[in-house]
DNA sequence: ACTCATATTGACAATCATTATCAATAAGCC
DNA sequence: GGCTTATTGATAATGATTGTCAATATGAGT
């Protein structure tokens, strides 16, 4: 009773691998559409469920987008990071953040703070499409 | 039709005040609520559409809770800012951080990125907190 | 103060992502 | 091969937010 007894099944691989595949953040509801036209007739609630399990997993990486949109990530690396997301194409870059590690435990020690953790991401319009929101 | 000439009524002042006297970051359905114990028969959609008024206007701080909902906060300070929010009481603190401002646009820009917007907060125990948990 | 053009309101419907329901299915163990 | 039960998946339910649109109230003009 203790340990819940957890199955393999071939949806969780095929979540599981349909986040390997992909470079950035996806919504649940984007990587569900992926896995049907991929022919898997994988329900949404399974999609959800799956992902969940991952991010509880630490297998992978789960963010909002400003939309309120839950985006998840396969995360290989088990470290602490944090990311670069164009909000256009959900191309992500994994970037360092001593900087900002440590002045986010100074400013929380500063004001009497403790166990401090912080969110840190950002978002912007990556190179290929700002040109084309340019035109 | 440039500038869609903004009127004052009541209700937007309801909501401004609100915020105001409200130390901590609120939900638009909490703000809503209090209003409405307090006497004002505002309307729903109205408290939202104030909200964003003043969100847009710099003058309230809006951020995204864990659970995907949209709090929003009096905002002393014009410019942009930061926070440090207690998770135990929601007692939070503005703070600045010129450096982190600086490395989100570098970082940005390193990558080919442009137009980037940025989410930065800490999440801790204040001072109070950590003594109750303490012992 | 009175009128008028229109910005704004508010009750309700519509959306959208996510979660709960629950009978049917299939995974792992004997 | 059976059995137990974790898991699935179609759908309903939830909950926050936004759209709709007729009714109202604001601010400027007279």
């Amino acid at each position: 009773m203790s340990t819940p007894a957890k199955r393999n099944t071939w949806q969780r691989e095929a979540v599981r691998e349909a986040l390997g595949h992909n470079d950035g953040f996806v919504s649940a509801q984007a990587l569900h559409a992926v896995l049907r036209e991929g022919g898997s007739p994988i329900g949404l609630a399974t999609v959800y469920r799956a992902l969940a399990d991952l991010a509880t997993a630490d297998e992978a990486d789960s963010l909002q987008s400003p939309d309120g949109e839950n985006l998840f990530r396969a995360c290989t690396s088990s470290g602490h990071h944090h990311h670069l997301i164009c909000r256009s194409c959900g191309l992500t870059v994994e970037i360092e953040a001593h900087a900002v590690e440590a002045w986010a435990q100074d400013v929380a020690a500063e004001h009497g703070f403790t166990a401090a953790q912080h969110v840190v991401d950002v978002f912007g319009l990556c190179a290929a499409c700002t040109k084309l929101a340019a035109h």
